[in-house]
DNA sequence: TGACAAGACAGATATTTGTCTGTTTTTTTG
DNA sequence: CAAAAAAACAGACAAATATCTGTCTTGTCA
């Protein structure tokens, strides 16, 4: 191969592997070697030790495929979690078992926490920012805490609502002026909360 | 090894599996056979083999950790791209190059385009569902037509805004009563389109 | 009870990949 | 130009991993 001058090099193989970084896995030695024509591993082995020295990337010693960026604080970066279709009454462990999709999360941000994805139905949340067709992230749990904007089973069906205690009575409230508030102990129904939301996402177009 | 009735181990192995492609990397074979306590390398083979059978799991052959969910489309599942700080004027390209931090997201959704995510200032499009502190991801494009919700950037600062477009008069229209439209050949300041938003994302507490 | 299928085991090979030692070529710089 | 630094090359080794062939053990069921 020819010889560039310093730095050259060593500034394209920092673009190459960042980007196969960010579009899901990190390239081996040799990959880079032959994406560059290195007639050596040792080459491309080299650029990529100064750049872990310079700090530009991180690397797990001795694994393989284990550059990382650093920003990503090293660790592997997403999670992945299910995205569930309608959930009905009881079923919500094998919904979870049987998705109809993925969504990836950031690792770091929910570490704990059994999380699911659920599409929203309707407006009833508008005032707080969740609209119909947008998915929200639910961190499942039982308890739930004046404020929170909740995943709470109602009969047959789930919905999205803010909970509100008030010395022992339930609330669950819309945030649309055109919906009423369900308090569960009046209605004949079941109840639980399935889980809290912890994130919003809209696709638009 | 005791011996296990058919079936058994197999569902067991799938979990395993299914929890550690979904928290960010499939297992090895060994990594397999060691977390079952099995003496052969073959015994954990031939479950991960019957599932791939059955259509419970998809292999790349050959490749290492390559296993995958079926619904994750075969294809690695997620990209990470930059979450930038303030944009201003020119250097999109170097904050790009310089994040704050990355966001995974669907790598079959976006398959084309660079994508780049910003944290939104201000209510100014509040009506449509984005509010202060929600994260746009955008489409890095410089064309856009009316009625799509856009990043521009007008002097020095990056917005977000509705765009419309009427013989050939540009209007970006906030979606919140108490602010208004930028239109920015009355404005003495340079002016373009950055990108298109295509997802917005909100994280609750 | 006996045949058959599924589960488990043993041992070996090939591929991918990271790492090491030492050398040669090119570029930079005093 | 000559020394030093950077880039590239050569050849080899070791660890992780997938895969293959053949055999033994256990459970099921007619």
């Amino acid at each position: 191969m020819a010889y560039t001058p310093p730095g050259q090099t060593r500034e394209k193989i920092y673009e190459f592997v960042r980007k196969r970084i960010l579009n899901g896995a990190p390239p081996s030695t040799r990959e880079v070697q032959k994406a560059f024509g290195f007639r050596a591993v040792q080459s491309a082995r080299q650029h990529l030790e100064a750049l872990v020295q310079e700090g530009r990337l991180v690397k797990n010693s001795g694994k393989a495929r284990s550059h990382r960026l650093p920003k990503m604080g090293g660790a592997r970066s997403s999670h992945l979690i299910p995205v569930l279709g309608r959930v009905q009454a009881g079923d919500l462990t094998a919904a979870i078992q049987n998705p109809d999709d993925y969504l990836p999360v950031q690792q770091t941000r929910y570490e704990s926490g059994e999380l699911f994805a659920l599409t929203v139905q309707g407006d009833s949340m508008l005032r707080a920012g969740i609209l119909h067709g947008d998915i929200v992230i639910v961190r499942r749990q039982q308890a739930a805490r004046t404020g929170d904007i909740v995943v709470a089973l109602v009969g047959e069906e789930a919905t999205v609502k803010r909970y509100r205690e008030k010395g022992g009575r339930i609330e669950l409230h819309p945030e649309n002026e055109s919906f009423e508030s369900i308090i569960p102990s009046e209605e004949g129904e079941p109840f639980s909360v399935l889980g809290k939301v912890i994130e919003v996402r809209r696709h638009i177009e």
